[in-house]
Parts: C-alpha cells; structure tokens; sequence
DNA sequence: TTGATTGGTTGCACCATGCAAATATAGGGA
DNA sequence: TCCCTATATTTGCATGGTGCAACCAATCAA
C-alpha cells in the first residue's frame, strides 16, 4: 500500500451531486398527469417493452406498487397493455406513442438544462466527466471486489 | 457555436448513478433506531447546531416533518435539544457525543465502502472525477447561465 | 397590556408502499 | 384428461411518512 486516497472528498461530493441533483428535479414541471415515479417506468419501457415483474425488478418496487403505477399510465394513455401471447398470465408493457413522446420530450428538456448549465465547461472536461461517470457506474453495477456498503 | 456537444450521454450516466447509489444504499445495514431520513438531519447538525426551522429549510422538508424525525433522534439519544438562550420559543439541536459517533461510523463505512469499490482504478482517475465532480455541484449550487430544469 | 408575529408541536388527511390474499393461467405428472 | 403446484397480476389492507392547518408558547412593538 502506498499510501490512503482521499476518498472521503470523493464521498462528500457524491453526497453534494445527489442531494442537489434531486433538489433541481423537485423543481422541473411534469407534464399533465404523471408524477416523477412515471419517469423510471416510461424510460424502461422507451428501451423495450417488459412484463409487470420484470418492471418491478428494474425499478427495484414490489410488483403490487408497479401494477398500480402501470395502471396509472394506462389510464393515461402513455403506456399499452396487451395480454402476452405466450402467456395468458402475463401481460406485455410497451410506450404509446405519446408515452413515446412524453419522454422524446424529457430527455430534450435534459439536454437543454445541461447545456445550460455546462456553458462554461469545455468540451474535454464535460468528455472526461461523462466517461468517468460511466466508469464509476459500471463500477456500481458489477463492483469487482468490493464488500461493503455505502452510507446516506 | 461549433457543433452541439453530446450531453445527452451525460444525462443518461447521471442517471444511472443515481439511481446505483439509491440501490447500493438500500442496502446499506443502518443503525439501531435510524432510518435513511435521519442521516441529513444528523450530518447537517454535524457541521453547527441549528434550530428546527434552519434544519427544515436546509433538509427541504416541512418544519413538521423535521420536528417529528427530530424528537426520534432526541428520544434515541443521538441529538440534544436544549432552548434557545436567546429566544424562549426556540430550541438549540445539536450533536450528542452518541450522534458524534454515528457520523463518524457512517464516515468511516462510506469510506471503506468506497476504497473496495475503486480498487482498480489508478488514483489519477479518483482525483479528477473527484475535481470534476466537485466542480460539477457547484455549478448545479450556483447555475450561471441556466434556465431550465432537469427530468427523471 | 394588548395585538401581531414567529418557533415549534400536534391533529388530521392523504398518498405511496409492501405484504398477503385472491384470481387466473401454465405446466407437469398420474 | 384431471389434478396439483407454480407463476403473473391485481386488489384489500395496514403502515409509515408527509404537508397543511390549527394550536400553544414566547417575543416584540406599540
């Protein structure tokens, strides 16, 4: 061992970016009907269409709370709900299309927002901060060697 | 403007940590008598003792809210409350050694947490995404430019 | 002293969540 | 083919956390 980093500042600023991260986000308006638990769903369902339980394993939410969700959604029109053809149990999830263009549009106003924000980032620094926090995600996603968890 | 720059790669990790961390935290293993609201409330008093209303605009919660998580920490042990020398209506909270202690552990667990999870990456990349990071939240404090706000 | 203001707590209703029971369908043996 | 068990989903119910509003207490200005 060489000796400790400080992984403490690196800690504090996640910490800072997460808290501040959500504080912006109470801030952005919702478009008619949804509340911010519709996004994960409709960004899930943007990707490929899922079954109510693998939804619920995606969002990390007990199937009985992701039913309802879902519900919502379909009510709403932003979500289709077709029974599944291989199983008369299941049901197939997929975007409507103005579920498709609800999120078109949240992922615009996202870009807007950083650009922004970034204006006075160079080009290197917003490259660098986007492949290093891909690499720290993918870090959390399949931690090599890790054992402990994580705190606040 | 020279050409757009790609920020929507950089929304979709921001995302994704996010969303990482919530889950890794999920997991974490909590003291007796604490929930994940009480750590705000306890490092927020970690750094000066503060009244129930500072506390309240500070967390974005409701004073009532703040009162209630509050009375759990007092009635636990972790946080003092004492009157306001200099006003009768309000109370003075701050850290009991016990509280003290409970930070610091968390500390040292992120901390631990963080050294397995970053065993391979050199500590040149820790240091700048540690940097950009840093820089990162404080624009997010202190839009310069910006306008909109963000979604999911 | 009184009235208006501010700090804090408590009553109440609301909403989201998870567990468990209920329903419906699959699918694998007797 | 007929059960019996397992799985997908929905719904009933209880719980917990939240914010608003009413309330109590103390301050401050007139």
């Amino acid at each position: 061992m060489v000796q400790p980093i400080n992984h403490e500042a690196l800690g504090d600023e996640l910490v800072r970016v997460v808290k501040l991260l959500h504080a912006a986000r109470a801030q952005a308006p919702l478009p008619a009907g949804l509340d911010h638990s519709a996004y994960p769903i409709l960004f899930v369902l943007g990707r490929k269409p899922h079954r109510v339980s693998d939804l619920a394993e995606e969002i990390h939410s007990d199937v009985s709370t992701v039913s309802r969700q879902v519900a919502g959604l379909v009510r709403a029109g932003y979500v289709d709900r077709a029974p599944d053809p291989d199983d008369g149990r299941a049901h197939v999830l997929s975007l409507s299309p103005s579920g498709r263009q609800i999120i078109r549009e949240a992922r615009q106003r996202r870009e807007t927002w950083l650009s922004g924000l970034l204006a006075d980032w160079t080009p290197d620094e917003i490259a660098t901060f986007t492949t290093l926090l891909g690499k720290f995600a993918d870090t959390l996603q399949n931690p090599a060697t890790s054992t402990k968890e994580p705190t606040q």
